[in-house]
RNA sequence: GGCCCGGUAGUUCAGUUGGUUUAGAACGCUAGCCUGUCACGCUAGAGGUCGAGGGUUCGAGCCCCUUCCGGGUCGCCA
């Protein structure tokens, strides 16, 4: 038989009783941690959201609450009511938060009974992921998912606080929205009045939120859920809570301190960690020529060497091949690198395949002598020249790529160097941001053979690069801007184009027919025909932000029911078959597939 | 869609070249004993379609094929 609260009343948690309760009757409620039973006395620590607490039945004292106990189990629902005691000399525990009191019990009631759960609730637990996310009720009873829960609400209610203190209005936008292609794949919803047609979930917020700067509210920001149909990471859900905002009146240098003047407050408020401002900035180009990513984590070296001239005309094939293609030669020197094995260095090859690079030239600059995979093939000065420009010095490892395509030597030298941190143990500890800017505005697709928005369609451009929209549109770069965070991009945003005439040249560049425009941006477009103010903002994603500020390294960890690798949750089991009634009311057919 | 890694008691793992008993260990679980434990201790016990299916072999947890599930990643993610 389970017992109600009747006549109860919680007073406590169980870890915000100390010796200053000692004396005190309290009501505890939570579940059983433990039991240890040691015949006529009973320990048992009982757990809730705040911590662990001792409670103790004496058979002596009180024979039938001993005997009630005694049946008690791992993850029972009870509570307890006792008088808090402080324990004795030898009797405290150090490595217990309420290691100097106890609970001596006087009553017990027990809620709910439970089976033996599929996996002990404990901190760090080695649980595989499938267990842990089926049974994620129970995975999140454990400590550590607490405290990443609690510090993911903080951080919400730290944000809410400092946008609202800043003249920011929360406001909600639609989740049952229009599918706007350019972009990821929509998550699509059958509409039952119009057979047909679908509503598609936001992937941002983005059109609402200008249009709620062209409504006048000046300041917006919300905490919300978008969502996109594509294959997930470590870093990256198909749903993900964005914190979204959006300013009128302001440039971009307004909404950089505006953004890191949060970051500031979030980190101190949450962590105490004290970010030192400004924010560095640096322009994408040379993120990309110096590090080889637009998120670079600053936390170690290894930065990016052109190697091109150095080499040009050295009479090694690879490294001529490329520059005669219109490539580069470039290269990271990994200091005390030479320790790694021959074995390690070729798993550094297989590495660079994965981002299309076709092969890795290394040397080793070992003091007892050099080896190298492509010293035979250029000349003692070629090779010095190489060396110095890297700084390569006795110990080090030198990794060179060459290929026709820059773009491929700096995306396989960008995850390189980023490898040979994690091996070589060089990552330093803390928070390193870095604002990147100035980003090309547009993109080149060679699978659409057309010039794409890099950020998206109503990225200003910069102002002196205006005109490059239609005489050079690859050499324009836009007032967008990145925030990373230790190689992880925490956000990105833009000052948006207010000038309709501007916004009709962009879809034109982008090879948009007037068709095109009226149909998936006729709204805007008209609605910046009524008076817009100059506009920008930024969005967030919480969850990367939990992720770095919990110091985990997926985002299954912070998100209470996440989804796995092929886009299910296991938990739910969804997305899971519905019943004909339902598909028929949707105007939807059911194709039955043979294979 | 491609590549790499993994799947053995409830859990975490070990399991030799394919052959030593009935596939082991620890934790957990069950029962008994135990009045100061806190990873309590001691004693005893239960618990396995080795992810699934097929194949090779005198013999498969181990080798091969197929498939399912999960992780990482490339593509993809304005």
């Amino acid at each position: 038989m389970s017992e109600g609260m009747n006549g109860i009343k919680r007073t406590h948690r169980c870890a915000e009783l100390s010796a200053v309760n000692a004396g005190e009757t309290v009501t505890l409620c939570g579940w059983v941690q433990r039991r240890r039973d040691l015949g006529g006395l009973m320990f048992l620590t009982l757990r809730d959201r705040s911590g662990v607490v001792q409670c103790v039945f004496n058979s002596e004292t009180d024979p039938e609450l001993a005997d009630k106990a005694s049946a008690l189990r791992s993850e029972y629902t009870v509570a307890v009511i006792g008088d808090v005691a402080l324990r004795g000399e030898k009797d405290r525990n150090p490595d217990m938060a309420t290691g100097d009191i106890e609970v001596i019990a006087k009553e017990l009631r027990v809620f709910s009974k439970a089976d033996t759960t599929p996996f002990e609730i404990v901190e760090n637990s080695s649980v595989n992921d499938v267990l842990r996310l089926k049974y994620r009720y129970l995975d999140l009873r454990r400590p550590d998912m607490q405290r990443i829960i609690a510090m993911r609400h903080r951080i919400t209610q730290v944000t809410r606080r400092f946008f609202d203190g800043e003249g920011f209005y929360e406001i909600e936008t639609p989740m049952l929205t229009k599918s706007t292609p350019e972009g990821a794949r929509d998550y699509l919803v059958p509409s039952r009045v119009f057979p047909g047609k679908f509503f598609a979930l936001p992937q941002s917020p983005q059109q609402y939120k200008q249009l709620l700067m062209l409504a006048g509210f000046d300041r917006y920001f919300q905490i919300t859920r978008c969502m996109r149909d594509e294959d997930l990471r470590a870093d990256r859900q198909p749903e993900f809570t964005q914190i979204d905002l959006e300013m009128s009146f302001v440039d971009r240098d307004d909404v950089l301190e505006t953004v890191e003047k949060y970051m500031h407050t979030l980190f101190k408020e949450v962590l105490d960690v004290e970010i030192p401002l400004p924010i560095p900035r640096m322009s994408w180009d040379e993120a990309m020529s110096r590090y080889g990513s637009d998120k670079p984590d600053l936390r170690f070296g290894y930065e990016i060497c052109d190697l091109s001239d150095a080499v040009r005309g050295c009479g090694f094939k690879v490294f001529d091949g490329a520059l005669e293609q219109g490539g580069s030669v470039r290269g990271i020197n990994i200091e005390n690198g030479a320790k790694l094995s021959r074995k390690e260095i070729d798993a550094l090859g297989e590495y660079v395949k994965t981002y299309r690079a076709k092969g890795l030239a290394w040397a080793k600059l070992s003091p007892e002598g050099h080896t190298s995979s492509f010293a035979k093939f250029v000349s003692e000065d070629c090779l010095k020249d190489v060396y110095s420009k890297l700084g390569a010095k006795d110990g080090d490892l030198v990794l060179i790529i060459a290929d026709a395509d820059n773009r491929t030597v700096l995306d396989a030298l960008g995850a390189l160097r980023c490898e040979c941190a994690r091996k070589m143990g060089t990552i330093e500890d803390g928070f390193r941001f870095l604002w990147v800017v100035d980003f090309p505005l547009f993109e080149y697709s060679a699978e659409e053979d057309r010039y794409v928005a890099m950020h998206h369609p109503f990225t200003a451009p910069n102002d002196e690069d205006v005109d490059l929209i239609e005489t050079d549109p690859g050499k324009a770069h836009a007032k967008a801007y990145d925030m990373v965070l230790n190689g992880y991009e925490l956000g990105g945003g833009s000052i948006r184009i207010h000038s309709s005439e501007l916004q009709e040249r962009m879809f034109r560049a982008l090879g948009l027919s007037d068709e095109t425009i009226q149909t998936r941006f006729g709204h805007l477009v008209e609605a910046f025909k009524y008076g817009a103010p100059p506009h920008g903002g930024l969005a967030f994603g919480l969850d990367r932000i939990v992720m770095l500020m919990a110091g985990r390294d997926n985002l299954r960890d912070v998100i209470a029911f996440p989804k796995v690798q092929n886009s299910s949750e296991l938990m739910m089991a969804s997305p899971d078959t519905v019943d004909q009634k339902q598909l028929s009311e949707l105007h939807i057919a059911c194709i039955e597939e043979n294979e």
